[in-house]
RNA sequence: GGCGCGGUAGCCAAGUGGUAAGGCAAGGGUCUGCAAAACCCUUAUUCGUGGGUUCGAUUCCCACCCGCGCCUCCA
């Protein structure tokens, strides 16, 4: 079967078919960088990431956009408070975000748009909306007047129909008539950071960046547009309810949202101590592939329960997998093909595939790869893995790779140097040629305790890092 | 209260109208100078609870319970 993906819109899992040929014109809502995101912004991201990786091995060319908010009331708050420039604040928690994201593997999106580079075309954007009565002014904010786009509400499938219009609720400090109607430009604060425009002075409000944006790299109608599901209401349907005010089409046609991740099966929070960024976990001891496997090995649409138990066990599974990679990569095998293990390969293949195409069923994809390890280990054992099926193999690890991307190790600082690993490993075996085992033995150690642990093998000693 | 997602072994988790993938952990074994790695065996008569449909339901329907998210710019 094709590739689908479960449409909020539709609330139905559909084949996927972009517009378009083979172009997929996507949109992710990127980070607010106000501080160092944290491993639940990063389930999201890493989400974004296997998706990329899917639709391009599915044969898709992508043009992907994401935006980099970088202006917003937390951001000026805390600029404000250390006396920074905007620009000054954010291009820090900026370059943090984009090495963690380079750190976690994940792949760049075509287009990163900032929202402050795209001021004047949210005023123009603001200012159609006006010319086509789809706002209001109200102490000098401009606000979105839901009642005048009757979908509103398509998306998060609510009905809004009932809100009693002249209502005056006093939202987010500034005065709206309807309670569901939102800001498209805030007024101006004094000695904050404001903008002069066509509309006048003031800044954005939260939503129309990622409207204006999208629509200016991608056009009217994208093919898919993801998130977080907190994202759903109130922010995709605000910029459902802007773009197709603006355009008069539809806005993006799959929308696509990943679940939550909990931590002990409490919602992180900085005061339950159980908030952390990558920084934390790296502190701890554990790895960027750990914590990529983690987020990617439970799919997009189920709640993941972050535990350390959880990063310790992805750690076991990756080392596993990576053994194997090793082994049927550098054994030695006899001439020949088994045809018994080749349609294993070929069966593993095709259901790691299927389970992708299964709206990114992850877990189901793994459960493939782990199946032929085991079948795949037995015959090597038994010597009846044969050299024509290390392709059928490599093949399989390959495309596991492609989208997992966890086998390399990453690098990491002070480690010891390989031909210090090589030139102890050599005075090992000499050592227990010699019979001397206490000495290969306290070898070995001193080789362990500086993260280095060996595996004597059929083809020779073997290292890996801890 | 409204809308949405979910409740499957110690933990994570897939899945189907026909009788429960996979990973981790645990115990036993094979191999090894000892380890490590790898493999084998063992660990859910049962899939939140109660009804219903059916020859048969974990899978469909109804009700209920519990967890989580959104409904105040939080991925």
């Amino acid at each position: 079967m094709s590739l689908r993906f479960h449409n909020t819109l539709t609330q139905q899992t559909q084949e996927f078919q972009p517009l378009e040929g083979n172009l997929v014109r996507m949109y992710t809502c990127g980070p607010t960088v106000y501080d160092y995101a944290h491993i639940g912004n990063f389930r999201t991201f890493v989400f974004y990431d296997i998706l990329r990786r899917w639709l391009r091995l599915s044969g898709y060319k992508l043009d992907h956009v994401m935006n980099i908010t970088d202006v917003d009331d937390k951001i000026i708050r805390n600029a404000t408070k250390l006396g920074q420039s905007l620009k000054e604040y954010t291009d820090t928690y900026t370059k943090a975000f984009l090495d963690d994201c380079a750190t976690l593997r994940l792949e760049r999106p075509e287009r990163l748009a900032r929202a402050t580079e795209h001021i004047p075309q949210m005023a123009a954007a603001i200012k159609q909306l006006e010319d086509d009565g789809f706002t209001y002014r109200s102490d000098g904010s401009i606000y979105f007047r839901i009642a005048k786009f009757p979908e509103y509400g398509k998306l998060s499938h609510n009905d809004f129909s009932g809100i009693v219009a002249g209502a005056r609720v006093d939202v987010d400090e500034y005065d709206k008539n309807d309670a569901r109607d939102f800001a498209l430009w805030k007024a101006p604060k004094p000695g904050e950071f404001n903008w002069d425009t066509e509309i006048g002075v003031g800044r954005p409000g939260w939503h129309i960046e990622c409207s204006v944006m999208a629509v200016q790299y991608l056009g009217a109608t994208l093919d898919l547009h993801a998130g977080g599901v907190d994202l759903v209401f109130p922010h995709h349907e605000n910029e459902i309810a802007q773009s197709e005010a603006l355009t008069g089409k539809q806005f993006a046609r799959y929308w696509v949202h990943s679940e939550f991740l909990l931590v002990d099966g409490q919602k992180m929070s900085k005061s339950l101590g159980n908030f952390y960024t990558l920084r934390d976990l790296f502190a701890k001891g554990f790895t960027p592939e750990s914590l990529r496997y983690l987020l990617a090995s439970v799919p997009y649409r189920k709640g993941l329960n972050f535990t350390f138990d959880g990063l310790t066990s992805s750690k076991t599974a990756i080392e596993r997998l990576r053994t194997f990679k090793h082994r049927i990569d550098s054994a030695k095998l006899a001439p020949g093909t088994n045809d018994t293990v080749a349609g294993q390969a070929a069966a593993a293949i095709h259901q790691f595939r299927e389970a992708m195409d299964d709206d990114l069923n992850t877990a189901e994809a793994l459960g493939a790869v782990f199946e032929f390890l085991r079948e795949a280990n037995t015959s090597l054992d038994a010597g009846g893995f044969l050299e024509g099926n290390r392709a059928g193999a490599q093949e399989l690890m390959n495309r596991f790779e492609a989208v997992f991307e966890v086998l390399v190790p990453a690098e990491q600082a002070g480690a010891l140097p390989p031909e210090e690993i090589e030139t102890l490993i050599a005075a090992r075996t000499a050592a227990k040629k010699g019979r001397d085992f206490a000495k290969a033995d306290a070898i070995r150690n001193e080789l362990l305790e500086k993260g280095v642990i060996l595996e004597d093998t059929k083809e020779g000693v073997r290292w890996k890092r801890k």
